[in-house]
RNA sequence: GGCUGGGUAGCUCAGCUGGUUAGAGCGCACGACUCAUAAUCGUGAGGUCGAGAGUUCAAGUCUCUCCCCCGCCA
């Protein structure tokens, strides 16, 4: 197989508090699971991720926390890296769009712009607190709705009738932020995207995506169609990106910062940049295509929400610098996961979170599940009993079983130790066969990210090893036929490691414990397309018997936890 | 209101460009085995494929109308 370069990322998850199950199956898991893929199948893969932190919201949660936004916003990194690598997320690099890199990104992509002619500023009225001495978003102003007279209307939307307001429409406005009435409107310049001007080179490059899913194409020509709009890419705010070059600002934008969206993405890049940084890496052949990027492959995954983004705004930014950036290839977007079909609720107590999950039990069990029941096609339910009937079945009695039958018997009766003699049968035969066959599905299915069908069919797989044990019966050849025995044992030994290295992208933790224990190479822990497995393990290679890979949830278990979580009423 | 996607066995879902008796897993019933976490393997029961009309020799699979559900946008 031809060597290629994978050059991965999920959406960046807004540093607002920990993530849910359901932001963790619908971006940041299949992520994880197609880069531990690429890797076995000996690609160059680079796995980027990082947490949001610009904002609004965030400076919001600081204040509520009697944090400074920097101390927060540190704070929660740690907790989401942390919870990130409970579940195994075998990111290359977890940034931080607070980065230099990445701050120096966007400056020299508003630079860029701004020589292309995309840029253009403009002076408009916006609601100033005095007593907070600042300008406030949107829905930072409260007052009463000119419409319905609802008094809590908010400045983006009335939330009583639904009109969609102008802060400046808001009778009595008030600051959300702090309550006082003292504000008034006052000019303030912003910078505008002028997204419209590169509308026809967005379309045409669109038009040529190859490896796009009809909904992200679908999307992206909706928002074209309807017509792109100038966009404010500037924010008076003091925690963001400044709005300067090379360390002096802007004038007239001293406390301003640039707005979320636009950096955001841009710590795709900065997170490469912060990886190389620390790793005394090369990133520039991963995003520069005069550098060395022609040939990546960039995937790209995040929730439905989110594909207009990476469509069409930060593809503008990219394109509109008119220099040779790395554009995304393949991307692959999920519905939500919802909790018993309803909506995960932090207020509300409902689902379960990233950080509590790990406490109940191993990110194995959470990330099987998960992907298995991959919100695909539409949204996925998410059920404490589904749970543990998917964990159960699949992972303890399928796979977790058929691994302690075969070596439990093979350490009584051949002394852990892989036995010779014997020959293959017709049984073997079609085994080899239908082993072969079961992995190319497997690979296609991966390829194609497609997970719950990628999941189906690592299942379907170890079961054909149980169906072969089952007919062989080792146990009774032992007392007939040694020789024939030995054939079953060997065989299904084999299969023990072939059905943990097939398990690798889904369950990393318990398929390297079961690895670990087998004694297997590291050069032959690599993907295979039904060749060689039946050599991982040679004659009279001695194992260890590897500790229960799963333990079952029991029905008192989901009892306790639908208590805790607000399962099924 | 506009736009995706969805409505298929008790449950969770597959069913591509229309074509033999509609599939899988779980659950259920029965049987086999006894190496194994009362695990595994086999067999079986169970569906008017949201409703109606149409196209066709033939429709979950195409067309139209309608009813529900999630989401996005306004």
């Amino acid at each position: 197989m031809t060597k290629q370069r994978f050059l991965i990322t999920s959406a960046l998850p807004y540093i607002n508090g920990i993530k849910h199950l359901g932001n963790l199956a619908g971006s940041m898991l299949p992520a994880d699971v197609h880069a531990r893929f690429r890797r076995l199948q000996g690609h160059e893969v680079l796995f980027l991720c990082a947490t949001d932190e610009h904002g609004t919201p965030a400076e919001l949660a600081a204040a509520e926390a009697g944090q400074t936004v920097e101390q927060y916003c540190l704070e929660q990194h740690e907790i989401q890296k942390a919870a990130g690598e409970g579940f195994n997320l075998s990111f290359d690099h977890f940034g931080r769009s607070s980065s230099a890199e990445n701050r120096e990104l966007t400056q020299h992509f508003a630079a860029r712009l701004e020589e292309n002619g995309l840029l253009e500023e403009r002076i408009s009225k916006q609601i100033y607190s005095i007593d907070d001495k600042r300008f406030l978003p949107d829905r930072y102003v409260e007052g009463t709705c000119p419409k319905c007279g609802y008094d809590s209307a908010r400045g983006d939307q009335c939330d009583s009738c639904g009109t969609l307001l102008d802060p400046l429409d808001l009778i009595n406005p008030r600051s959300k932020v702090s309550g006082s009435t003292n504000v008034e409107p006052r000019d303030t310049a912003h910078l505008f995207l002028r997204q419209p001007l590169m509308e026809a080179e967005i379309r045409a490059w669109v038009d040529a995506a190859k490896d796009w899913p009809h909904l992200a194409k679908s999307i992206a020509y909706k928002w074209l169609d309807e017509g792109l709009q100038d966009r404010a890419i500037t924010r008076d705010l003091k925690w963001g990106v400044p709005v300067a070059q090379n360390g002096v600002s802007r004038p007239g934008f001293e406390d301003k910062v640039f707005y979320v969206w636009f950096d955001a993405p841009i710590e795709y890049i900065g997170a490469a940049q912060e990886w190389a940084a620390k790793n005394g890496e090369n990133w520039e052949r991963w995003w520069r295509k005069d550098k060395g990027a022609e040939d990546v492959i960039y995937v790209e995954f995040m929730g439905k929400d989110n594909v207009a983004f990476h469509t069409v705004s930060f593809p503008i930014t990219l394109l509109g610098s008119k220099e040779p950036w790395k554009l995304v290839d393949r991307l692959k977007a999920f519905n939500w996961v919802t909790w018993y079909g309803g909506k995960f609720s932090t207020s509300q107590k409902r689902g379960i979170f990233m950080d509590k999950a790990l406490e109940l039990v191993a990110g194995d069990y959470w990330r099987w599940y998960l992907m298995a029941n991959a919100p695909e096609s539409s949204d996925a339910a998410f059920t404490l009993e589904g749970f543990q009937a998917a964990v159960n079945s699949d992972l303890a009695n399928v796979f977790g079983n058929f691994v302690n039958r075969i070596t439990k018997f093979t350490n009584s009766k051949f002394d852990a130790t892989i036995p010779e003699g014997g020959a293959h049968g017709e049984l073997e035969g079609e085994l080899i066969k239908a082993i072969s066959e079961k992995l190319a599905e497997i690979t296609k299915y991966h390829e194609e990210m497609e997970f719950r069908k990628a999941a189906a069919e690592t299942r379907a797989l170890w079961v054909l090893g149980n169906e072969y044990l089952q007919t062989k019966a080792p146990w009774t050849l032992f007392k007939t036929d040694m020789s024939d025995s030995a054939t079953g044992v060997r065989i299904g030994l084999n299969l023990v490691a072939l059905f943990a290295i097939a398990a690798l992208p889904f369950v990393p933790a318990t398929a390297t414990r079961v690895l670990d224990a087998l004694g297997v190479a590291s050069e032959k822990r690599v993907w295979t397309d039904g060749e060689g497995w039946l050599e991982i393990l040679p004659v009279g290679h001695k194992f260890e018997v590897p500790d229960l890979l799963f333990q079952k949830i029991e029905d008192e278990q989901v009892a306790e936890w639908s208590a805790m979580f607000g399962g099924a009423e």
